[in-house]
DNA sequence: GTCTATACGAAGATAGAC
DNA sequence: GTCTATCTTCGTATAGAC
């Protein structure tokens, strides 16, 4: 069932960016899905490999497409935009989540980690591409700088259960992209 | 003895910033330092969770005394040294490594996370220090945004092989650290 | 075709031999 | 006091029962 197999990939995703990788099993990602250890690899006879690289390619696609709906309405407010929902994720959370891509970029090998490396490329280029439409000569590098600042902000966060460090990098952020844009 | 022991740590520090936490086992962090398995229980009798704070507390001390070490110069030699430190790991472990202190604030729980914690702030302060009493207003912003910002490019260079992410990420900083100070 | 039960290895931790 | 051998638990993966 296609239904059980989203379900598979959603939640390893949301326990990823929890635990991290080598402390994610499948039989709790299948435990928390609801579905037997059996159809997990029935699902993904890759196993555990193909499952994460699967998780990475979900979350990617979901902040991608959130991000893209954001930018609609400019490159400023596309920046709130993925600030505010790294935001709710970590505080939603009780500081106990972050990016999942983040945490297969550090512990996984192959064919996950080209999945998160395409992750990062990904929101670095719709990021980029709005950036130099609104006239943004730096586009490309400062669409690496929002990345790897706000990835970096979120593990922050985490590590000093606090969300300052989110609103500090999201402030002077916001500043150069002002500055960038016209 | 305190030479093995401070094999053990460093030893540790390195394999947690190559595998992860959950990945890096006591018998391989053991074996790595030439000592028997019951040796790494008896220098930490804390197990694993206080190898891995020991671990912590370390690369967080060589990372602050290279800092404090390269702010001497002033902030944008700091900033460089900061910047050269890291793409030497990267690039001279084939983009095999990133940052320990990361990698345990993805995966750990309790002391080993906050002495993650306090290693960010260590090098928050240091540069926000250097930065304030060289007449920087936003010294503790800017300090939050260059620590998110390098350890978030580290992550994104080890995703895609590439040191591109840092390169970027750097010439911002420097620019930025440039028009705060005088 | 789905799922339960199991094989097999490796993890953390400890007890007890030298 | 140092180290080896072992206990227990949990991991991935699979084989075979419904």
């Amino acid at each position: 069932m296609t239904q059980s197999r989203q379900q598979l990939v959603a939640g390893a995703a949301d326990m990823l960016r929890r635990r991290g990788l080598n402390a994610t099993s499948i039989r709790e990602v299948a435990k928390h899905a609801q579905a037997p250890l059996g159809s997990t690899y029935h699902y993904f006879p890759g196993g555990k490999q193909q499952l994460a690289t699967e998780a990475v390619r979900w979350a990617s696609d979901t902040v991608a497409e959130i991000l893209r709906a954001k930018l609609k309405a400019g490159p400023v407010d596309g920046l709130r935009g993925f600030l505010a929902l790294w935001r709710e994720i970590i505080t939603g959370n009780d500081f106990e989540a972050g990016c999942t891509v983040v945490a297969v970029s550090i512990e996984a090998d192959s064919t996950a980690l080209a999945a998160a490396a395409d992750a990062f490329s990904t929101w670095e280029e719709i990021l980029a591409d709005s950036l130099r439409s609104h006239g943004a000569e730096n586009a490309e590098q400062l669409a690496t700088l929002i990345v790897a600042s706000v990835e970096g902000a979120v593990v922050l966060c985490r590590a000093q259960r606090s969300a300052v460090p989110l609103e500090r990098v999201g402030a002077q952020l916001e500043d150069l992209v002002r500055a960038a844009t016209r």
